[in-house]
RNA sequence: GCGCCUGUAGCUCAGACGGAUAGAGCAACUGCCUUCUAAGCAGUGGGUCAGGGGUUCGAAUCCCUUCAGGCGCGCCA
């Protein structure tokens, strides 16, 4: 729809001389009378053209040329131009749809860029927990969406396995398990402390038995910090998988960042561009000269690097891929880092432009409006197994997926796991089914259900219909809209959309009815609803029952 | 103190690059199962878009400012 309009206006514009062609918007007006489909093109151009919006509206109106897909063309308003199109045209699109669903719903607007998104990279040091989860959410679906849309798309995870934390974890196991052996051993301070930990513990002296007894942790480390990181990369692994998330199609290890010599490298490659310097013993990166607020510590007075100093490597190895676009989703509490980053990207010559954050905000878990805390197996928090055996995957990343990432999220249990139109995923997942049951009628009839493309579709003609039909056309620019802004979100609300004229529909009208024709019509409809409903639940990663 | 995010119906939130009379769900109230699934449908009420200023043909949307909430500001990770 959108694309058909766009070509229209564009030849339009052309013979009115008017160039650069500028960027031709087109929306669905809200108030139906005010057609199917909408520009304010016109008015876009009323300050370069210096003429008044409705006049120019007017002669892009008169220098269209094909006008047989469109019922009526209006100017309205301050100089819009509405369209309304003919049933022809719908019925055409519908069986387009129909015919080859891909070509017809996507718009290519990657060109096999090539984009990394980088999300969850969550610590191996315990369980995802429920905001892993809603990054997790949000990750995989925008990678599907850029996906579909036409991007080359690399989904990675970033594994801090090099820090002090993983020696803490491999610590805190070592002390668990020494006091399982009866010998009193001083945890420490800020090791981890849930449960997990004491399970981890067991599992180590279940495989190794009394190995490390009488061994001082320093002689051991190693061997225990390398079991229990694979450990708790299995664990996260299948707490991914769990989720069903897709898999990663690469997993970035920092410590091997530090043996490949990368970190050196990347800061030596500042250090000769002249963002490097020395102050007080330690070594600092320039990343006032760009868009932080100050100079970064990249090497402290004692010899150690930062964490930000693998960052600026594992950046630097971003690039050097060879990415058009480079995504990183982060928790909002990493907002502070953003400058840095971003300060990084420049320091390399990348255009930051082509280098986002998308933060993902805090999930306030509820129950029952009020705050809820769990099982403390985990520690302190929510993990994400425990939050799939809740409410299901389907739902909760549904429910991740109703809110812009960068607003806050209150997830109560009691309203996801509600059976009711409270429960979005269900309303939309409940119109496929139905539609599913209304096809299983059919062909209990001896409906012919295959060939629905080549149905005549004059039959469908009251207002619900037509209506199902634009919302459908309507789907691609959705998508195009959530690609190019990376807000999978709005996809869900589309969703909820449809679904809603859809049962409205289901409703008033019957589909299966003596009359042949307009049965095999309003089946041809279905299809349509079907094919996209189920294309956009893949896409957010949410299955699509056949029955409930 | 500085920076970022948020503030839209009683509640939870949408609102497309600045466009037309601001939307949905829930909650409240009224109806609808002999008919392809009632996890559904139809109807009713509900707003100073936090407040104030500005930019322009036009602002919930952009700029300034005040207020409220959250987060971040380390030679921590």
């Amino acid at each position: 729809m959108k694309k058909d309009l766009v070509k229209i206006l564009q030849g339009s514009l052309k013979s009115l001389g008017i160039s650069p062609c500028p960027q031709i918007e087109i929306e669905i007006p809200r108030e139906e009378s005010f057609g199917d489909a909408s520009t304010p093109v016109a008015m876009g151009l009323a300050k370069s053209l210096k003429k008044a919006p409705r006049k120019i509206a007017e002669e892009i109106v008169a220098s269209i040329k094909d006008k047989n897909i469109f019922e009526k063309i209006e100017i309205a308003g301050p100089g819009f131009i509405n369209f309304r199109f003919t049933r022809g045209y719908l019925y055409s699109s519908l069986i387009n749809l129909l015919s080859s669903p891909k070509s017809f719903l996507r718009e290519d607007i990657g060109n096999g860029k090539k984009v990394l998104v980088e999300f969850i990279s969550a610590n191996p040091t315990g369980p995802l927990h429920i905001g892993h989860a809603r990054g997790a959410a949000v990750g995989n679906a925008l990678c599907n969406l850029l996906e579909e849309m036409g991007f080359n798309v690399m989904r990675e995870y970033y594994i801090n396995d090099a820090g002090r934390q993983i020696r803490l974890l491999g610590m805190s196991v070592y002390a668990k398990y020494q006091q399982l052996l009866g010998k009193e051993t001083e945890f420490p301070e800020d090791g981890y402390k849930g449960q997990y930990i004491d399970e981890e513990a067991s599992a180590l002296f279940s495989q190794k038995k009394e190995k490390y007894k009488d061994i001082p942790f320093k002689d051991c480390e190693k061997e225990i910090t390398e079991w229990i990181y694979n450990r708790m990369m299995e664990l996260i692994r299948n707490d991914i998988s769990y989720f069903a998330i897709r898999d990663f199609s690469s997993w970035i290890s920092e410590k091997q960042l530090y043996e490949k010599g990368e970190v050196t490298a990347a800061i030596e490659a500042l250090k000769n561009k002249g963002f490097i310097y020395e102050k007080e013993g330690a070594i600092w990166f320039r990343s006032s000269d760009f868009v932080d607020d100050k100079d970064r510590v990249v090497v402290k007075s004692d010899g150690e690097f930062t964490y930000f100093a693998s960052d600026i490597a594992y950046h630097k190895d971003k690039l050097d891929r060879g990415f058009d676009i480079i995504i990183d989703i982060w928790g909002a509490d990493h907002h502070g880092y953003i400058p840095r980053i971003e300060s990084v990207m420049k320091a390399f010559g990348y255009d930051s432009s082509r280098f986002r954050v998308i933060l993902v905000q805090m999930v306030n878990l509820l129950k029952h409006g009020e705050p809820f805390q769990m099982s403390k197996r985990a520690g302190n928090f929510v993990t994400l197994s425990e939050v799939v055996n809740l409410v299901g995957a389907d739902n909760a990343k549904f429910i991740f997926l109703t809110r812009k990432s960068d607003s806050h999220l209150d997830f109560d249990i009691d309203v996801v796991t509600a059976t009711s139109a409270e429960n979005p995923v269900y309303y939309v997942q409940y119109a496929n089914a139905r539609i599913n049951s209304i096809f299983a009628n059919a062909k209990e009839k001896g409906i012919d259900i295959n060939t629905l493309e080549n149905t005549d579709l004059s039959a469908l003609s009251n207002t619900e219909e037509l209506d199902l039909i634009k919302k459908l056309l309507a789907y691609p620019m959705v998508l195009e809209g959530a690609a190019r802004a990376y807000e999978p979100h709005r996809i869900t609300f589309y969703l909820q959309e449809l679904a809603g004229i859809f049962h409205s529909y289901y409703h008033k009208h019957k589909v299966i009815t003596d009359d042949i024709e307009a049965t095999k019509a309003r089946l041809a409809l279905c299809e349509g609803v079907k094919i996209v409903l189920s294309d956009a639940l893949t896409i957010l990663g949410v299955t699509a029952p056949e029955k409930m």
